[in-house]
DNA sequence: TGGGAAGTTGGAAACGTTTCCAGACACGAC
DNA sequence: GTCGTGTCTGGAAACGTTTCCAACTTCCCA
């Protein structure tokens, strides 16, 4: 009913009492019973509620923290934003979405808008770093966590994973279900996951365990189902006179779901014939059939831990320059499952437990409205 | 360098001028040239750029708009949130995330909050909505656009789709394809999705076309992969001796693939003996095997048009009470497709151009890191 | 009864910005 | 030479809040 917002003042001349007494009133220090009453009265008589933006700018606070990636669709980041928002609400603050661009440029620009001061604190999951993005990080005015590399020597907060160290987890699952000709299906390595991971693969495969197999690598144009395809597709063709790989680890969900597709257009089995790991761990790999054996790198995890960093830095008195690393974590379902007798004739698997327990039922009610 | 961020106020110090000329001089309007180079030298000295509190006090706008959801990990509010970001961000707009909690009680105390005036709009798609929202809403000090049921007679922006309509679609395309036995899978009834695509289903096969077939609806306990298998599996066990059904219209596209699960289980062919299709056009359905034919409710487009009625409000000079409805729309896929002979003995149907182009594409680079 | 302490209250400043208003100045026209 | 017009500048107020500081009251104890 009230035209337009209420202000203290307004409240303060209705209930007759000054401008300070009012807001010490409202925010319970050093007032008397009877002034509180009094105050509160008016205050609810009026809708009185207080305004965030003068409030910010005598607090020199704005209760907000940004959440920066390069893509704000890409589940993976989702998954941080959701966790993120679960830390920072019940500690009052807001979460900004932000995007950084591809480029690096446009990275240190955004962080550079951080000094116009419209949030307290930024969680930050660059594509690509450079010594000039962590320099205008560490200069930032305002906490930035990073997840993604380790720069704690830089005396920047930061959370990181090891998808190198996953790869590796993978292929030695692989060797232990004792495929011995792997094929690493990565994405582009000029991007960061992509020059990680293959790094990982060369890693594991040059492993002493290893010795005397066969692994081969090839490169996908994109992260995605169609390059996957494409690209396994080519391998399979190449391969065909000579051995076959017997299992393919590709460097996310969706890369090793083009896999899966292209090995069984030719009329072989997932995961009889061929074995294929994916890594994120996203649901589509786990509601896919076969679901998929992937490397989970903990987005979750890392968007939580990422967000207790902001709250300690902002409302405590944490010092910056922590590390924390999420440790990838295998999780196997049917793409490498030991082989189990079909129903029918061929491909087609019992659904397993997997599917529509654990980690889906976190989906619930999630893909309708 | 400088220790604290510079203001304003020392920008016009240090040009030797006022604190007016120096905005104005910053800002362009009606400043000489000699003024306008002063002060620009002097606040790049000072590596000046504006507080967005105090510009905010002042200009009485925050350049924020917020984008509350029940669950911000649902994908349909992804691609709502990414359309979005995508129409403000060249308006210079912040998108602020936040939940509505499941309750309307909870979505109204969110609405109430507007009045602290953090935000220059909001973008809400509630979950359910009853008269004290509506009213809410009505009386926000901030104008809040509506993605679901239409309140333009309640004078408030909306942003409708039809997926009672779209049921419509999907059952009319079965009958084209002549299934003539329908199940609807549903999800709970208490729901409004659930609620409206119900009727839309009832509205479908009360039509004259349909006159004389079979339909039936199965509830499943959720949204999800698993509640659909279970309702299909036990929709199947239940009509083992009579007529099996020939097609299934899920609610949405994770009940459909829990469906198609539960139909193969039992050793029969999606889409030979049993069609499917889902709901809501999500990456998992266009990714999985077969792919899913799925009617979109235009989540992007619907994200897009409510931004842009924000922006109308906010920056033009737009009238709340105006309505858009976004039509659904039937994407045709592998899992009601005609029967293709499938390379193999059973089940594997051959991997679709659907996959990898179009829709898909768009997630180019998604899914890692 | 005087005085200090403790408790309450109000005035005023401060946060950083934009903009109204009035004054100063230059310039051209009469 | 004067006046009017137009352009530019600076002072000051305003946005809404919190908090420092001083002043006032009350109360208790010496």
């Amino acid at each position: 009913m009230t035209s337009s917002r209420a202000t203290l003042i307004q409240v303060a001349q209705r209930a007759g009492v000054s401008l300070a007494s009012t807001s010490r009133a409202l925010h319970g220090t050093g007032a008397s019973p009877a002034m509180v009453e009094r105050v509160r009265a008016a205050a609810t008589e009026l809708g009185y509620s207080p305004d965030a933006i003068g409030r910010s700018l005598r607090l020199k606070k704005t209760f907000q923290v940004a959440f920066a990636v390069a893509d704000i669709g890409n589940p993976v980041y989702v998954e941080m934003m959701t966790a993120i928002h679960e830390v920072l609400a019940p500690h009052g603050y807001r979460v900004v979405v932000m995007t950084t661009g591809d480029t690096t440029t446009s990275t240190v620009e955004l962080v550079r808008s951080l000094s116009s001061g419209f949030v307290d604190a930024m969680i930050l999951s660059p594509l690509r770093t450079d010594d000039e993005l962590v320099e205008e990080i560490r200069q930032a005015p305002v906490p930035v966590v990073v997840i993604g590399r380790t720069l704690a020597d830089r005396g920047i907060d930061s959370v990181s994973t090891d998808s190198a160290g996953g790869i590796g987890e993978a292929v030695r699952h692989l060797l232990g279900l004792g495929r011995r000709r792997l094929v690493f299906l990565n994405g582009p390595l000029d991007t960061t996951p992509g020059e990680a991971r293959q790094r990982g693969f060369d890693a594991a495969t040059r492993a002493d365990e290893f010795a005397g197999e066969r692994a081969d690598a090839v490169v996908a144009a994109d992260f995605t189902v169609a390059a996957g395809l494409a690209a396994t597709r080519a391998l399979l063709a190449a391969s065909d006179g000579g051995a076959r790989p017997d299992a393919i680890v590709a460097a996310n969900d969706l890369l090793a779901i083009g896999a899966i597709r292209a090995v069984r257009e030719r009329g072989l089995s997932v995961p009889d014939d061929v074995a294929v790991t994916g890594m994120d761990d996203t649901e589509i790999g786990r509601v896919f059939q076969p679901s998929l054996t992937s490397v989970s790198l903990g987005s979750t995890e890392r968007g939580r831990i990422a967000a207790e960093l902001v709250v300690d830095l902002v409302d405590g008195d944490a010092q910056a320059g922590r590390h924390t690393a999420v440790g990838p974590r295998l999780v196997v379902r049917e793409s490498t499952a030991a082989a189990v007798a079909a129903p029918e004739a061929s491909g087609q698997h019992q659904a397993s437990d997997a599917v529509g327990h654990g980690a889906t039922a976190e989906a619930a009610g999630r893909g309708t409205r």
